[in-house]
DNA sequence: CGTATTATTGACCACTTTCAAAGTGAGTGG
DNA sequence: CCACTCACTTTGAAAGTGGTCAATAATACG
């Protein structure tokens, strides 16, 4: 790549691959989301568009000659790496730890936080999510199989926790139980 | 935490923690790692030493103005994290996709590499390996149990990858056939 | 519409966890 | 110097969660 990028609208996938095809989607870009990397040209993993995605572009060498002249735009990059960082770190919790509805209610946490980011809503109560991605890649995201994940939402469903239109909209009843199922406490 | 630091000798984990008890180490520090963050006073992190271990220090004020008069400083900082976040992600696939056997040959490679790193010397053949982390620590890190990687070690054992001298510590017979049960592919 | 992709569901099974019991080893105090 | 203790480790047996394989259903798209 001789180019860094910022995703304007859509969703793209970072992952990583077994040679036998075990698959870890081991980042999400989603609007705002940077990718690539000032002094490299490869980026070490495999990114795939899962909707339509707009990004912007911008040559590798004279966004590096920016970061050195422009100091508060290498400070943002900075900044933006550590979220980055820590939101990596945060998933790992989620990838070890957490059990399989966990893990599907941790996603939809996430999701839902991620779009309200934009938005000056808090989640709360009644939340709409649009699933951007298919079963096999939030089971590729939750270290998980499609199988599983797919069990995991007719288990939500059953319980009252969310209802399915489609297989992409999903409606959380109640924000609140959804955060209880996935197990966060008050530090996210 | 009213300062910054980077780790001079030692080890120290960084791990989170659910209510039940569930814990996970997010990441190791060692020798040459940075602790901190600018701009923020709380590391969202459980932050425990290892072993005993010695930090050089820098209050963050001044640390803070330096990175804002020396911008090559800011670079060596953003290079170190985005270093980190590839670390983190890379130790995703491990969490999400690999196996118990995979996970302990994975964690053995790479504290390997990290101990070769400081030395001139690239892993291979005979190598010996000091497990600066117990059981538990191991597990907290590879998302097992306990008893899982004790298991896992013996069978390493039995199956003539590896011996143990004591409990810490570990000869590795063929390095490459460690990194072919660790499954990892040229990438790393 | 018809075809291909994506999703759901079931039955069975394997791997890892859980629970339990010894075993090892380092450090402390008699 | 030895016994005692505590933390850590090993090993076993049973159970359970999530995976695998397979068949069917729903959805999207040409």
């Amino acid at each position: 790549m001789d180019f860094v990028a910022s995703v304007v609208t859509g969703v793209a996938t970072l992952s990583s691959t077994l040679e036998d095809g075990r698959t870890q989607i081991v980042g999400l870009l989603l609007p705002s989301d940077f990718l690539g990397r000032p002094g490299r040209t490869r980026v070490p993993f495999t990114v795939a568009a899962a909707t339509e995605v707009l990004m912007c572009c911008f040559r590798r060498k004279p966004f590096e000659d920016l970061l050195h002249r422009a100091p508060h735009v290498a400070a943002q990059l900075l900044d933006m790496t550590l979220d980055e960082l820590q939101a990596a770190r945060d998933w790992m919790l989620v990838l070890g730890r957490k059990t399989a509805p966990e893990k599907i209610a941790s996603l939809l946490v996430l999701l839902a936080r991620r779009e309200a980011a934009l938005r000056p809503v808090v989640p709360k109560g009644r939340v709409e999510i649009e699933l951007v991605l298919t079963r096999e890649a939030m089971a590729d995201h939750l270290g998980l199989t499609l199988e599983t994940v797919s069990r995991q939402f007719s288990s939500l469903r059953r319980d009252g926790v969310i209802d399915l239109k489609g297989t992409r909209h999903v409606t959380v009843h109640d924000f609140d139980r959804l955060v209880t199922v996935a197990n966060y406490d008050g530090s996210l």
